[in-house]
DNA sequence: TTAGGGTTAG
């Protein structure tokens, strides 16, 4: 039933029983079938009715519902123009009202403005009213069921959608276009929890078979689900199957690269779009995504080739593409070049700030996104969900535990943000990092929601620093059970053994990796060489350098053990002889990158490395001595944040 | 009448 709702009777404890099928007549016969031609002809004029529709246009709503009240005939198109007024301006009073003046005057079961009212539903956030118009119309056209699907859809309701697709499909009602792309967006809202692709999979079935197969709209869609999903390579199948291709399906196909790990394959594709696409020239979103490339590969000469396109073609003054600068420059370990673009923004959003917030953090400076935080906060921005995330990770870096409780605290109290998985992950790791692992298992276990893998993953995370093995089985044993594939957490727990030297244990946990059919990530460093990128791992030896980088780091070694330096041979899983523990050390990739760094960088220029994994303990201490040894800055960034080394220091005062 | 790609964190 159809419920009216006046403001105050939003709160579902105050809904009144009246229906609108108390207002309902029928319909009347139309003055044209009951008078003769000529006054027919009059009245199709007055019923136009110029005056509330110039109204409409004119913005003036409330007088424009005033007029309808007066109105004998109202048309549809008059209808139409309300229905938008109301959309427009928010105000669900207003559509209420106009909403039963036109179930009064019979406009009831009419599709078209069905569907017009369907949209001002969810406009107005409303989506229940919305449902409410598509359960009543008994003649659903397929423009009544795509509206119906993009607002819920929209409105994040995917396996709503979902449901209703099939419904469709049983009754023999033909999907077209549209109704493609919405059940597509469907599936990433309803699934996203789940990251399978298999109704979207069917969906795509159902496309080839009805021969949409090079529709540039639906099959960029399909890129784009298939890209939410990680599904790199069926979006990529999809991509290489377009006949036509325009701008957004590159930048689909870029941006899913960019998103899922693949930041070469997403710098190369732009390449390729600059020089094969012919006149497909790229936007501020595709900038974005090859930003995002640029971060993750800390190519900084790249992005700096970028920021010059970006500026020769004014794309600088979009939003969301100086906060990717701003970021990218932070990630490339160019802090101060992120922070001009900051400083020479001439507007500021949320976003904004966040990026130069988690910018701060993970350079390790947490008294500086503070600051910046409340710099923030006192200029009116609100802050969002994820700036908290910023905020309280910069904490965690830098070791402002008090502060962070303090901030999680005023997130609550003062912001009104409900604590999401994520800020509960960034208060375990914010008192699991500083030894105070009792507060964190106790956060987790006052959780009103699932902890999640995430909050489990930090705890576990801070039991490997710690070594804390009663913690850490606990925390492995959900993480086992809520990601089963992921080797990481198989990973983390036999450093935890093996630091304990619990060797028994450290076999059965490998075992169990083994038999899942699981392989640890091998780990891999980067390093760019006048513009290009050169990776390097202790597993395949592919750099022509190889020898050299070996020779040198095997001096390199003997010459600082003279000075002090002590092979931190416990990250190695293995129980073997020190000097055996001592050579793989040495070959972990983050020692080759800095050698490959010594012989090409020149002399004074800093030495950058990116590396996919937490920065090893004995890494950490070769690279302080090294930078004292051979007087050169190096920067590490590693998965979580960045380490500057300086004269045998490191930024992260070894709290990393 | 309706459509596709992007910003910040982890």
């Amino acid at each position: 039933m159809f419920q009216i709702q006046t403001p105050q009777t939003l709160q579902p404890t105050y809904l009144p029983t009246t229906s609108f099928h108390h207002y309902r007549r029928r319909r009347r016969p139309t003055a044209a079938f009951r008078l003769s031609p000529s006054f027919s002809a009059t009245l199709t004029l007055t019923n136009k009715n110029p005056s509330i529709q110039s109204l409409c246009k004119k913005g003036q709503l409330k007088q424009a519902i005033h007029l309808l009240s007066h109105e004998q005939n109202p048309s549809q198109h008059t209808y139409e123009l309300l229905i938008k007024s109301c959309a427009h301006k928010k105000s669900t009073q207003d559509a209420f009202t106009v909403h039963r003046n036109l179930i009064d005057n019979g406009f009831d079961q009419d599709p078209f403005l069905a569907t017009k009212l369907i949209d001002m539903y969810y406009e107005l956030d409303s989506i229940e009213h919305a449902r409410q118009v598509f359960d009543e119309i008994t003649q659903r056209t397929i423009y009544v069921w795509n509206a119906i699907f993009r607002a819920l859809s929209l409105s994040g309701y995917g396996e709503e959608v979902l449901n209703l697709y099939w419904r469709m499909n049983r009754i023999g009602m033909p999907s077209d276009r549209f109704t493609y792309t919405y059940a597509l967006k469907a599936c990433v809202v309803s699934e996203s929890k789940l990251s399978s692709p298999w109704r979207g999979k069917e969906i795509h079935a159902h496309i080839l078979r009805h021969g949409y197969e090079s529709h540039v709209h639906i099959m960029t869609t399909l890129v784009d689900m298939y890209a939410k999903f990680g599904c790199v390579e069926d979006a990529n199948l999809v991509f290489s199957s377009m006949p036509v291709k325009n701008l957004v399906s590159w930048s689909a196909m870029i941006a899913c690269f960019a998103k899922n790990g693949r930041p070469f394959e997403a710098l190369e594709l732009f390449h390729e779009m600059m020089v094969e696409s012919g006149d497909v020239l790229p936007n501020s979103v595709t900038m974005v995504s090859v930003l995002q490339a640029c971060a993750a590969l800390s190519a900084l000469e790249q992005g700096k080739l970028i920021h010059g396109y970006i500026l020769r073609k004014g794309l600088d003054s979009i939003l969301p593409v100086m906060s990717a600068l701003v970021t990218m420059y932070a990630r490339c370990g160019a802090l101060e070049l992120g922070l001009n673009v900051f400083n020479q923004m001439g507007k500021r959003d949320v976003v904004s700030w966040n990026s130069l917030i988690s910018s701060y953090g993970i350079h390790g400076l947490g008294l500086k996104a503070l600051e910046v935080f409340k710099e923030m906060v006192r200029l009116g921005v609100s802050p969002s969900p994820i700036t908290f995330v910023s905020v309280l990770g910069a904490c965690s870096h830098s070791g402002l535990v008090d502060e962070g409780k303090l901030l999680f605290d005023s997130m609550v109290k003062e912001h009104k943000i409900h604590p999401t998985v994520e800020h509960y992950a960034c208060m375990v790791d914010l008192l699991g990092r500083a030894n105070r692992l009792g507060e964190a298992a106790k956060i987790i276990s006052d959780m009103r929601d699932e902890p999640g893998p995430k909050v489990w993953g930090s705890l576990l995370g801070s039991c490997r620093i710690h070594c804390n093995v009663e913690l850490g089985e606990r925390a492995s044993r959900s993480l086992f059970e809520l990601e089963p594939t992921n080797a990481g957490n198989y990973v983390l727990l036999a450093d935890i053994y093996a630091e304990a030297k619990m060797w028994d244990e450290v076999k059965r946990v490998k075992k169990l990796l083994e038999a899942k059919g699981l392989q640890k990530v091998s780990g891999c460093s980067w390093i760019e060489v006048k513009r290009k990128i050169y990776s390097l791992s202790s597993v395949d030896e592919l750099n022509p350098q190889i020898e050299l980088i070996h020779a040198l780091l095997v001096k390199l070694s003997k010459e600082m053990m003279e000075k002090g330096y002590v092979p931190e041979t416990k990250v190695v899983l293995y129980d073997l002889e020190t000097e055996e523990k001592e050579r793989i050390v040495l070959g972990h990739s983050e020692k080759l990158a800095v050698a490959f760094g010594l012989i090409n960088c020149s002399k004074g220029e800093t030495i950058r490395i990116t590396k996919n994994l937490r920065l090893c303990e004995d890494c950490h201490t070769f690279t302080k001595f090294i930078s004292k040894f051979t007087n050169r800055e190096i920067m590490v960034r590693d998965i979580n944040r960045f380490h500057h080394f300086r004269d045998g220091e490191c930024s992260c005062r070894d709290y990393w």
